[in-house]
DNA sequence: TTGCATATACGAAAACTATCGTAGATATTT
DNA sequence: AAATATCTACGATAGTTTTCGTATATGCAA
């Protein structure tokens, strides 16, 4: 898999809803996406049939109104924006991220928790 | 302070050598950048001026040849990306953030270890 | 079935980014 | 001083992304 996953900021809109509703028409796509900024409606309908062409979603036409669906997991971009940040901002280094992300964005008890577990498992290889 | 920092991606590599090197002049910048990608001097210069009218560096011209200085700060940026990837692909959870982060790149033993003591300072509120 | 609402397709403009050639100014070398 | 090198400024082009208008098809309602 040399394919680079590289949505572009619109695209990345559209991905999130898809990938909080699952399958949606291009109007429920719209809809959502009209409540943070005013776009036609004609503008989404464009991209996510760009989308379509870059293999971003498939849709299924067998009805007048065709019903999209994301082929690229959130997980996926997840780890795209990473790479591309850590190798950017960051120096390489995914201690500072992970440092910053705690800092300014303070997390709650259970999630430090969670997080220090998830750390225990390195430390302690269960032996 | 309302601006939005959104530096493109070449102006990204621009701000990197800045970072790292403190001032510099248009063909020290270029130098550096040309190691990774071949493209002319005048391209890096021409977006170094456009970044000097957009506010993101600044320069002395007091001599022929002009020094830059970044005027967002790595931090900045850092915030900046991690801000806008966690709105987007992350569900605004920094704890999925960090632990994809950490699950992917894997941390060094004394990264592991300053993450955690940095944890730990929420933890045990010195009481 | 006629008309209206809503879909898709498509072309093209607008906005933004990156790239480079060239002109003219300024320094350096011989 | 003349030739050469190096710099900035600037315009033009190409590429990409976003935006929208319009044409045309499809379904629904009166």
């Amino acid at each position: 898999m040399m394919s680079e996953i590289k949505p572009t900021e619109g695209e990345l809109e559209i991905l999130q809803v898809l990938w909080d509703k699952g399958l949606c028409t291009v109007r429920e796509v719209h809809e959502e996406i009209a409540k943070n900024k005013d776009s036609g409606y004609t503008t989404t309908l464009k991209l996510m049939q760009i989308m379509h062409e870059k293999g971003l979603v498939e849709r299924n036409t067998s009805t007048k109104t065709h019903v999209y669906k994301a082929l690229v997991s959130r997980k996926e971009a997840q780890k795209n924006a990473l790479d591309k940040i850590l190798n950017t901002v960051f120096t390489g280094s995914t201690a500072d991220l992970v440092i910053q992300a705690l800092g300014t964005h303070r997390a709650s008890q259970s999630e430090i928790e969670a997080i220090k577990n998830y750390l225990n498992q390195f430390e302690n290889p269960e032996k």
